[in-house]
DNA sequence: CAGTGGATGCTCT
DNA sequence: GAGCATCCACTGT
């Protein structure tokens, strides 16, 4: 993937391949990071596991307009939005934008393949499919935290790689309490670094 | 295994 | 004051 070049002061109509990579549907986009690999300062792996919020999507944090949490959402498209979970951990999405802003991709499990160490120190498991497989998981083992919100996902400390096509299975998402029926997660078939139910089969 | 509850902070009603 | 896009420890089969 392209290094991004513009700064965040550069003029709009400049949008990187990374940015227009993002400015599309949330769906298109969760389904596509299936397989891609993420690194904060050298660490993190393969994404196997992601879901899709759209702009008018009830169970969207952007649902209900812009406040001061979810500002990020309404901006550049490729960037990071960071949110507080539980009052506990953090989740980390990427900024969609498929004409209405608003929309976002939660990156909910990751394979380790990078600095697998570091990611032991952070989480003290010793179970490899436990360091990054929950969205609080993966963000404790990659230091994502508040201070990276808003953060183009392709510029330091961050990198992103997308992949080739991955054998993707859609599912209804985790965790939520509206708009529950929509098959809007995605994981990657038969990994077993998923965050929910053990992959069957 | 399945089910329950506690921790903990912030946003929105 | 409720309700979370969660995780973990602990209980009882």
């Amino acid at each position: 993937m392209e290094a991004l070049a513009s700064g965040p002061t550069a003029p709009a109509a400049a949008r990187s391949a990374t940015e227009a990579f993002f400015a599309r549907s949330a769906h298109e986009v969760a389904r596509e990071l299936v397989g891609a690999t993420v690194l904060v300062d050298g660490v993190g792996g393969r994404i196997v596991e992601t879901e899709a919020y759209a702009s008018d999507d009830p169970a969207s944090h952007s649902y209900r307009g812009e406040t001061a949490r979810n500002r990020t959402m309404f901006g550049s498209p490729g960037r990071l939005y960071v949110y507080r979970s539980y009052g506990i951990h953090w989740c980390a999405n990427v900024v969609c934008d498929d004409d209405r802003v608003g929309a976002a991709v939660l990156l909910r499990a990751i394979e380790p393949t990078h600095g697998v160490e570091a990611m032991h120190a952070r989480r003290g498991t010793v179970d490899a499919r436990l360091l990054c497989s929950g969205p609080g998981r993966l963000t404790q083992a990659l230091g994502i935290t508040a201070g990276l919100d808003g953060h183009a996902v392709d510029a330091p400390p961050l990198e992103l790689f997308l992949s080739e096509t991955a054998d993707v299975v859609a599912g209804p998402r985790v965790g939520i309490s509206r708009a529950v029926e929509r098959p809007w997660r995605y994981t990657l078939r038969g990994s077993p670094f998923v965050s929910r139910p053990r992959p069957r089969a």
